[in-house]
DNA sequence: TGTCAACACGAAACCGATTTCGTAAATTTT
DNA sequence: AAAATTTACGAAATCGGTTTCGTGTTGACA
């Protein structure tokens, strides 16, 4: 890189201080009207740009916010940046991010690295890896530092940091309500393994739809999937049982569940109904479109950075953990029958 | 956040000076044995982290790179970031990312706010707005200043710098002329305006390929779309004519194309050949599937981080900008017949 | 016993900014 | 004309590290 214009290569070269130059960049009163000029003609002649990382040391706060996701091949979790990034934007921040990959190493390794003053604060979802063998040292070292932290969508109790999550049991109880509501009598689960939280919430709301709805529950429709072995055959196995509605807790689950259906020549939504989770490209585009939990991952992100920035803003205030829960919607498509 | 534990904290409390603590830490040969455990177990015990801003500013680099995006919401664009993130953390590299939302303005000003010191280097794809008013003087001013910088997919040639693109008129050509070799005698085309130049590059190949196998090129078959507008409306003009094959320069493009013939009561692909680009989710899950030009955005991405960190630690070298070609792959699926 | 090297550590400069405080010169006040 | 005040600028500290260059104390050797 070309050697960088620098305060002192302005100073020594108009025979200033570099206090003067510093000065007269800002506009201050303290400095003469000729001076001023001449320093301000020279910086913007030669383009001069103050160096932000001597101004972040000096000013002991960075303006940028660490985010660190389990991926970023996924559409909710690309949407929850462009959440983060717009509001971030609007306060005069920028951020840094990283992915854990769902792996617990890399998330202690990214975390340690970016809680060395590279950042003001932290947004961060959980790795999988990390929720199964639930040792959160590494987050807790980091509310002991008191370094601003806000987790959101797969978050745990344990931690004592703002969280933002998404009402996952209700969104569970919604979707399986629907199908219900519609008809179906036999409605299978394509949920996570318990460790992921969000699923076992999911779930939650799924058996709460039943029940209150006196419909039984089955654990033979319960089909947990293992995202080391093909998701395909796993889903094929529920299709085993006899089915009339299915709910998945993601997309892509919904996708295969469906892709099944088609080939065992079932109809959709006739034959069997299918809500998915998470308001992606493949539930729009797909034919039949489908039915969804619309998850507001935008909204999430500005959620998560509002909270977090105001944390870094006001640290003054005592702390007392914020939860903050954002509802989703069923958005109704093609996938389900419309009533029964 | 809390008093954080420095060098200076650590000398003062031991009774040693700064130069001491920082290369007992460093286990220098110049500390005693005893000095140097007692330094190292207090550091250890406060779980004492250097600063990162200050040694960024001692060592005059961050190993941080920057990326700005056009959007992330997007199955080839977050690709390209897992490419970038892999390769770069490898190297003890973070990114930084940002997006320009397709937005010449919040191009210039992210360029700025990245270009003074936060990184080493950058990697951009240009945004839409700037491709079309042709202003690139942020970036050649970035080459003046000498910041290490790669574009990769949407490129300009007016800027001197690295490049990765992908080969899009060959990939343009390949989906053509396999329209073509299955039989299709009247091929649509689903591009872009003109400014955009990936789009203008697919369509040489799309054009390349039917002047070769000598079908009659036909302006109505060719349709530019504007994103500002309903897509679908725009695509379905191009069904009052007659059609046997599509190739769409996006995934949205195709997935649309495909619903409209759907609608239309057109059998995929027995009446009609579709073939997209950017092997993203959709593609693969919609139904049925649909063929497309894979563009292997994880090596694209990895590709520009290698280039980018060549240039950063390399300074020396002379400078001759490279441009790197990744070719890209059909990949054939259930939206093309298998042969005439 | 005087000399020299090795050892163990500290002072100070440096990276690039900001900011407080001090001060010479100019101007105003009395 | 002496005193007070304002003007215009510089010296130096600071942020948190690293590194070069001393330097005082040992111990070994002649």
């Amino acid at each position: 890189m070309k050697q960088k214009i620098t305060i002192k290569t302005i100073a020594k070269e108009l025979g200033v201080s570099t206090s003067t130059v510093s000065k007269a960049l800002k506009d201050s009163h303290e400095i003469g009207k000729e001076t001023k000029d001449k320093i301000q003609a020279f910086a913007n002649h030669y383009n001069y740009k103050p160096n932000s990382l001597a101004l972040q040391l000096r000013n002991q706060k960075t303006k940028v916010i660490g985010v660190i996701l389990p991926k970023i091949v996924h559409h909710f979790f690309s949407t929850v940046i462009m959440g983060i990034e717009a509001y971030a934007n609007e306060k005069g921040y920028h951020i840094i991010v990283c992915f854990s990959n769902e792996n617990y190493q890399k998330e202690v390794e990214t975390l340690r690295v970016l809680s060395n003053g590279s950042v003001d604060g932290l947004i961060v979802s959980i790795a999988n890896e990390t929720l199964e063998n639930k040792d959160f040292s590494h987050f807790t070292d980091l509310v002991e530092e008191e370094i601003p932290l806000v987790l959101f969508d797969r978050v745990v109790d344990d931690i004592l940091c703002d969280k933002i999550v998404v009402d996952d049991v209700g969104a569970g109880y919604k979707a399986t309500k629907h199908l219900v509501d519609i008809g179906c009598k036999r409605i299978g689960l394509i949920t996570t393994p318990d460790h992921v939280s969000v699923g076992a919430l999911r779930r939650l709301g799924y058996e709460k739809a039943l029940i209150e709805s006196y419909v039984k529950t089955d654990s033979k429709l319960i089909i947990k999937i293992d995202e080391k072995q093909d998701i395909k055959k796993q889903i094929e196995r529920l299709f085993e049982q006899n089915l009339d509605g299915i709910f998945a807790v993601n997309e892509i689950y919904a996708a295969n569940a469906m892709r099944i259906a088609k080939e065992k020549g079932l109809n959709i939504p006739k034959d069997i109904s299918i809500i998915g989770f998470t308001d992606g490209l493949i539930s729009e585009y797909s034919s039949p479109s489908i039915t969804t939990i619309a998850q507001h991952g935008f909204i999430m992100g500005r959620q998560a950075v509002e909270l977090l920035i105001d944390r870094i803003e006001n640290e003054t205030e005592v702390f007392t953990p914020k939860k903050i829960v954002i509802s989703s919607d069923l958005k109704l498509r093609e996938s389900t029958k419309t009533s029964s």
